[in-house]
DNA sequence: TCTGGGGTCCTAGGACCC
DNA sequence: TCTGGGGTCCTAGGACCC
């Protein structure tokens, strides 16, 4: 009988990595990529870490030190990022009949039952098998529990004598534990800053501290779920494997505006546009909204400027997965808390109380036919901009001008995604 | 000038009911 | 002076994650 393992393969600062597989010259350059609107920094290379740079820093607040040092930005361009994220999930499915992606850069693997192979040798042959066929550098981490895989992994990725690869299940129990004791701990998965900063007062500071804490007091303390955290780090899986995603239980759409937007008009376009694009995903999951809500909001980083929040929960009739009627709905909300005379920064609208469309309920009331043309038009719009690109077919409300849409001034080329913009290996 | 977007889970407290 | 007790449901907010 094997223990439990598990393995958590996490791609080395992903959207970099992704820009320097089309952009060789990139390699070895300090590379940051920017969040949308090019506003935080939310990917850092190796020497950008070097130089000290946080995650989720504003992009103006390091734009001196960038040029002292040459720090290449670049805008996050996610269609680029979600395609080779399929083709790495796909190569490491092969690895395991049993897989959980967790992020667009990190899977969870069911290694139980391949003990005989070594998990740090099979760990290893994962890593060579994902840079030799995609040439993106991974990290793998295993251990007998989520949190240890992510642990394992955090190890493999900060010391470099592991090249790459941590099995915590085989080390001796000596060594893992000088490894814990060096390990803040904040670095544990569901640790935040919060949490840490409270451990800290109990003289809880480092991995191995938390692991010998007593579960009870922490619980009453701190809440089940760093209880549960405490038990994953004595190896007992409290967090199962989900290899079947659940589908979600809200869908949102938010985007902040290139510029500030203060006309009725400029917002409905843009609410337009997000729930355009909700419904899409409503529909891919094959779910139903019971209801939906509508936000908008001033800068909050400008105090001086005159502030205004709002949202409002709009209740449907019947739920609805049709892109009108959440339309409508969504407009009726805008129109309520939109007031004049404030300089809008941001907008965005939230699917909720979704149901499985197979559980649609019957009323009274009930019009087949119109449901029947409902269906076929949702479903000809979603295949017509699956076939020719999204936004290909979309609805007039979304407007021409779009001032609200979003910067993206430094953005690499659809390198895997775009015929007009395929790599080249050579023009001559 | 310039500060992301999209999720989950848990808990506390109020409303309501018997 | 002195104002029940317990259960359920819902919501808002906190904390965390990538």
């Amino acid at each position: 009988m094997s223990a439990p393992a598990i393995a958590l393969i996490d791609c080395n600062n992903f959207y970099v990595s992704c820009e320097r597989l089309f952009q060789p010259r990139l390699e070895g350059r300090p590379v940051v990529v920017l969040s949308n609107n090019d506003g935080c920094v939310v990917a850092r290379s190796q020497e950008v870490r070097a130089l000290g740079v946080k995650m989720g820093v504003p992009w103006f607040q390091i734009k001196d030190l960038a040029r002292r040092h040459g720090i290449i930005a670049l805008s996050s361009n996610y269609t680029l990022y979600a395609d080779l994220s399929n083709r790495v999930m796909s190569v490491l499915a092969e690895f395991s009949p049993r897989q959980e992606i967790y992020s667009i850069d990190e899977c969870f693997l069911d290694l139980d039952g391949f003990q005989s192979l070594q998990y740090g040798a099979y760990g290893q042959r994962i890593r060579a098998t994902i840079k030799q066929w995609l040439g993106l550098p991974v990290c793998v981490g295993i251990g007998a529990s989520k949190t240890l895989a992510k642990l394992a992994n955090h190890i493999a990725k900060k010391r470099p004598e592991y090249a790459g690869v941590c099995d915590l299940t085989s080390l001796p129990t000596a060594l893992r534990e000088s490894l814990l004791a060096q390990i803040a701990v904040g670095e544990v998965w569901g640790v935040g800053a919060r949490t840490a900063e409270r451990l800290a007062v109990l003289d809880i500071a480092s991995v191995l501290d938390l692991q010998r804490a007593a579960p009870k007091a922490l619980r009453a303390q701190f809440g089940v779920v760093l209880e549960r955290t405490v038990a994953e780090l004595n190896g007992e899986a409290c967090h199962t494997l989900e290899s079947i995603a659940p589908p979600r239980q809200q869908i949102m759409v938010s985007r902040s505006f290139g510029s500030a937007v203060y006309d009725l008009e400029s917002l409905q376009q843009a609410v337009t546009a997000y729930v355009t694009r909700a419904a899409e995903k409503l529909r891919r999951q094959a779910g139903l909204a019971g209801a939906l809500q509508v936000f908008i909001r001033t800068n909050p980083f400008k105090p001086d400027a005159p502030q205004y929040q709002r949202g409002l929960i709009v209740p449907l009739a019947v739920p609805s997965d049709d892109t009108r009627q959440l339309l409508r709905a969504a407009q009726a909300g805008l129109q309520r808390i939109y007031r004049p005379g404030f300089a809008y920064q941001k907008a965005g609208i939230v699917l909720t109380e979704l149901i499985p469309a197979a559980q649609r309920p019957r009323t009274l009331f009930d019009d087949a036919a119109a449901q029947a043309r409902s269906h076929a038009l949702m479903r000809t719009l979603d295949r017509i901009n699956a076939k020719m690109g999204s936004h290909s077919l979309r609805l007039l409300g979304e407007g021409w001008d779009k001032s609200w849409r979003m910067r993206r001034e430094r953005m690499s080329q659809g390198y895997t995604t775009n015929w007009d913009e395929i790599a080249v290996a050579r023009t001559d």
